[in-house]
DNA sequence: CTGTTAGCGCGTTCAT
DNA sequence: ATGAACGCGCTAACAG
């Protein structure tokens, strides 16, 4: 029986590489716990000359710390999973990398991940960062804060990013939803506009939608909601409708998208067509991207700030990971209009 | 001294929770072995009691395995990393889902990274992938093979998604960009089109677009590249140097952008402004959202397709994963003009 | 400055 | 059907 490469310990499941620590010891003369020391950085716990000795072995085998058994031993992975709605909006990507700068600064790093805007499969999610070494998790979650208690059964550092909750466990982050809505529709209420085309996803969804519409409401109530299916819709029959609600009123018209999506989807049509003049008729919405204001020199929007949002989750979660414990506070990133 | 809660070990960082494998066993009067069988879906190698009994320990203790401990010697996470380009754009996150959609069917999942289009950054993030237990790697990578290969030492299962590269030791899925970008072209070409302003960010960057150009010049070599800085730039100085250059032709002139995000923020100003007409002006470009299709009924786009790019990364991914080695093939995802 | 050693929590033979 | 015991690779006392 041939026992020479049979034999040989597979450290990793896929290569044929075997060197760990005591390797390294060996070739440079030297105990494990030296190089353990080397590589965590106690380089004033031993002599220049080992220290080259360990670092030249290490080069020379290639060697790759067994971060499984680091993570065991020292009960922290430096990964914090980050969960976000929907990695296609731009909000969650931008927010995402918010979080990173302030993580980063301190030697964390987040990972993504996506839930596609489905309660099932952000569940599933949760699940598996609750079974998977994260040393903490920053949700931008749709279910109840019930799920994720039930979900999450591993305590752990939990921050909630654009998601109001009432009665939270948790530290969250959100936007003033409500008042820049409301700061926006008093805009063009003072300019003469006294109804309001609203333009959305179903409302059912988010929270953020509904404050949108008390925000818009609590000014002007006269309003048209148009819902717009997120995943398939008829643009053709979407104009369609809007041109039909445009018309059907005397009333100068604000139309007021929830989403930037439907602001360049389907205004620059609008436009184009000379359904809006800025004067009867006027744009306004949630942009998250800027892309939107290019539609024309004279539209305001609102911008929110996903970044900002990210960094202050990702600040919060850092003093949780530093032990600071904060109380389940909620911070407010504003949104601006203009 | 209070022996008491000092005494009491914890077995995550962040939470009071001490609850393993024995505590489990001890309550469903098993041995540990009995509960890691249970855990690992043995069931058969037990009496349906005491699987019961275990369960209901489980539940009652909300135990939740030590996943560090599992991997350190199943020398498996089950999770794949993802790094991708820029996560803003829709085409690193739509590559995503389809990367996940196919490596979830066999209990894999993938986390994803952004390495925000920068070279150090992202052999950075290749750096925590190779130290972190991950199962495999997906990567949408600017940086050279040999870099990566001097990153990532740890010997694992790599793919390559979106770049085209020579002489790559891993399997890599591409889009056929210099072949879509001629098409398109010569379909404007025989519409008597003898002119392009190529709108594109800085070229040097990646190969896909320098092949878009290649592709445009093998048809028509008479072009005008604007170049847009994707970091900032001056919207309106943009759009003058634009209108510049097609008043600068008698020709018939194609517009054509290399990302998406051009279109949609220049092109409806342009046809608002009447510069475009279909005729002797036209527009054309990549567009992987489907968000410029509606800019004009007549304008005809080329779609990637980022999420079967994934899916098809993914797929190999899990091939490789299952040691069904495949050389490192080139698999070619074919973008659509029309 | 350096080495020895006892765990970390779990999977897995090998017995029974 | 079930348990005892070893080992995965590394860190942190402790010893010297």
């Amino acid at each position: 029986m041939n026992w020479g490469k049979a034999m040989e310990k597979k450290t990793q499941k896929h290569g044929k590489s075997v060197v760990k620590m005591r390797d390294v010891a060996a070739l440079a003369n030297v105990s494990i716990a030296t190089v353990s020391r080397y590589l965590n950085g106690n380089l004033d716990r031993m002599s220049a000359d080992t220290a080259d000795r360990v670092a030249d072995a290490i080069d020379k085998l290639n060697y790759v710390p067994n971060s499984a058994a680091r993570q065991m031993v020292k009960k922290s992975s430096g990964l914090v999973a980050v969960v976000a709605g929907n990695i296609d909006d731009f909000f969650s990507t931008e927010m995402f990398k918010g979080i990173n700068a302030m993580l980063e600064s301190k030697g964390y790093i987040g990972v993504l991940f996506d839930s596609n805007s489905d309660l099932d499969r952000e569940k599933h999610l949760m699940q598996i960062v609750s079974n998977q070494y994260f040393d903490g998790a920053i949700l931008q979650p749709y279910n109840t804060v019930q799920v994720i208690r039930e979900t999450i059964k591993r305590p752990m550092p939990i921050v909630m990013a654009d998601r109001e909750i009432e009665q939270s466990p948790w530290p969250q982050v959100v936007t003033n939803n409500y008042e820049v809505a409301r700061q926006a529709t008093q805009y063009y209420k003072d300019k003469g506009f006294k109804r309001v085309i609203m333009i959305t996803s179903s409302l059912s969804m988010a929270a953020n939608r509904r404050d949108r519409y008390y925000g818009i409401q609590s000014v002007i109530n006269n309003i048209d909601v148009l819902e717009v299916s997120e995943k398939s819709y008829n643009h053709k029959k979407v104009l369609e409708q809007l041109t039909t609600l445009i018309n059907g009123s005397q009333e100068d018209t604000l139309i007021f998208a929830l989403k930037e999506r439907w602001l360049t989807e389907f205004i620059p049509r609008l436009f184009y067509m000379g359904l809006i003049d800025n004067d009867h008729v006027a744009v306004t919405g949630f942009s998250d991207t800027g892309t939107a204001q290019y539609i024309d020199a004279k539209t305001k929007l609102i911008a929110q700030n996903p970044y900002l949002i990210g960094a202050s989750s990702g600040e919060i979660m850092l003093n949780m990971l530093e032990g600071k414990h904060r109380d389940p506070e909620k911070i407010v990133v504003p949104a601006k209009f203009g």
